[in-house]
RNA sequence: GCAGGGGUUCCCGAGUGGCCAAAGGGAUCAGACUGUAAAUCUGACGCGAAAGCUUCGAUGGUUCGAAUCCAUCCCCCUGCACCA
């Protein structure tokens, strides 16, 4: 007898989360009428997800918060395929073991986004390869692909390019993906009475191919609903930095780093991101950006939005970590820092290394840390005078001189160099 | 298979014997301005601190000298044919 929200719809949509869904409106009383279960699939494709997941991740805890029972599914046979939707290439398979550990990780890390002990509504995380594993082909073929319409498939938008393009092409195993991912939803439907399927848009075929399935198979009524692709106002694709993709795992993308991502947001882009990635109420939203709008100057909506998802998904000392790192290099005065301070910089996920000095110039050791793609830009930033050495600014002129401007004498505690590149890039070295 | 077009530095795209590390645009990085924004302006943008070194699908060749010419090979596109 869980309390069911039945204002979870127009919420969704209040919020810009809903891109499409099946059957009319009847999934809002259908929703509105009971508990239901519903899933959302992750395909084991990397080691961790990155950020472009999260929509749909929040999205499941949403509809647990309003009172439904989401399932996360775990593509253990699934991610051994390849989803072709939308891809504009072939893509090479993974090996079953590697599979497999990506699957155990992913596991993990989607069950931090919902709760498993609240009653009727408790999560619970699946993996396809347990009802697939042991089905041979024959059966999958006789019982799953004979409901299945190559003509249909082949009219679909998600294959049509990989269709249509020469040179492009489409193999039958991922041709075959859809059927799996169908078989999936019907089968959930089955065990789990599990009855609505959420994803990203690019799902959508995938999912009225579960719909269709469900009811041939089962004579069950399921609905689909996809969410939007995250976009950004000035076309580039969300997601990724100069320094590649924001990975949920901290180990992959430090809470600082990934704080830092938000806080970037740019302010065309912030109050949907926040209607996206946040459960603030979109009254909330609203009023942050009407001060926002008032107020001259910094918004206040990037600090949010960058607060509540640092939050979410490295907790509450993940985001004090990258907060401690922001302050004191953004708004503190890094000189004032103990040696503790810089001790815990290192540990919160500030970029650092042990410093190696065997007379190469500064553009090669700045390169080697990482700071700069190669020395090139190392150099570009001397002659502009961007570096500073524990505060002390450093010319192209001391290129030569890295063991004058990292002597001993000139270290913080005796051990410490925090070095700045630019307006954004910070590294400390430890000697 | 035949005929025609093409593969250039992260991407798009000029360049058809020396003046080419290779136009232009985009992306990116840095500076100014700012809000760790946007827009705009400036600089950098194969690698190297430099001397210099390595690139223009691959391999050989012609030449004092090749991204540019020749040969062979690989890949892509467009027609036609073949197969049905």
């Amino acid at each position: 007898m869980a309390n069911i929200d039945v204002g979870l719809l127009a919420d969704l949509e209040a919020r810009g989360l809903v891109a499409q869904m099946t059957g009319d409106r009847a999934l809002e009383s259908y929703l509105a009428e009971g508990s239901r279960t519903l899933y959302c699939g992750f395909d084991p494709t990397a080691d961790s997800l990155h950020i472009g997941s999260l929509v749909p991740l929040l999205t499941l805890k949403r509809f647990q918060l309003a009172g439904h029972k989401p399932l996360a599914l775990v593509g253990g046979a699934t991610g051994l395929i390849g989803d072709p939707s939308f891809k504009s290439a072939e893509r090479k398979l993974n090996t079953p073991d590697v599979v497999a550990t990506w699957v155990d990780k992913l596991k993990a890390q989607v069950g931090a986004f919902i709760d498993f002990e609240c009653g009727d509504a408790s999560a619970e995380v699946v993996n396809n390869l347990d009802w697939t594993a042991n089905m041979d082909v024959l059966t999958f073929l006789r019982d799953v692909g004979k409901h299945f319409s190559v003509n249909n498939m082949i009219n679909k938008e998600s294959v049509k390019q990989r269709i249509d393009r020469e040179g492009a092409g489409i193999s039958f195993t991922e041709f075959t993906y859809m059927l799996l991912q169908s078989y999936d939803f019907a089968e959930l439907y089955k065990r789990n009475q599990c009855t609505l399927q959420i994803g990203g848009s690019d799902q959508w075929g995938n999912i009225t191919g579960g719909v269709d399935l469900t009811r041939r198979l089962h004579g069950g009524q399921v609905f689909g609903l996809t969410l939007p692709l995250v976009t950004k106002s000035d076309g580039t694709k969300f997601g990724k930095t100069e320094s590649g993709t924001i990975w949920l795992d901290a180990n992959k993308t430090s809470p600082y780093a990934f704080y830092q991502f938000w806080l970037n947001t740019a302010d065309a882009d912030v109050y949907k991101f926040l209607r996206y990635f946040t459960f603030l109420s979109v009254a909330e939203i609203a009023d942050i950006e009407a001060a926002d709008v008032a107020a001259q100057g910094r918004p206040q909506a990037q600090g949010v939005l960058a607060r509540e998802v640092t939050r979410l998904v490295h907790g509450d000392s993940g985001l004090a970590a990258a907060q401690r790192i922001t302050e004191a290099l953004f708004a503190g005065d890094t000189a004032g820092l103990s040696e503790s301070d810089l001790d815990q910089l290192a540990q919160d996920g500030l970029p650092s290394s042990a410093l190696v000095l065997d007379g190469q110039p500064l553009t090669q050791l700045l390169a080697d840390a990482g700071m700069a793609p190669s020395g090139k830009q190392v150099k570009d930033a001397l002659q502009r005078n961007a570096v500073e050495v524990n505060k002390v600014t450093v010319g192209l002129e001391q290129n030569m001189a890295a063991a004058e401007v990292f002597a001993q004498s000139n270290a913080l505690f005796n051990k410490y160099f925090l070095v700045k590149l630019g307006k954004k890039k910070y590294h400390l070295f430890t000697c």
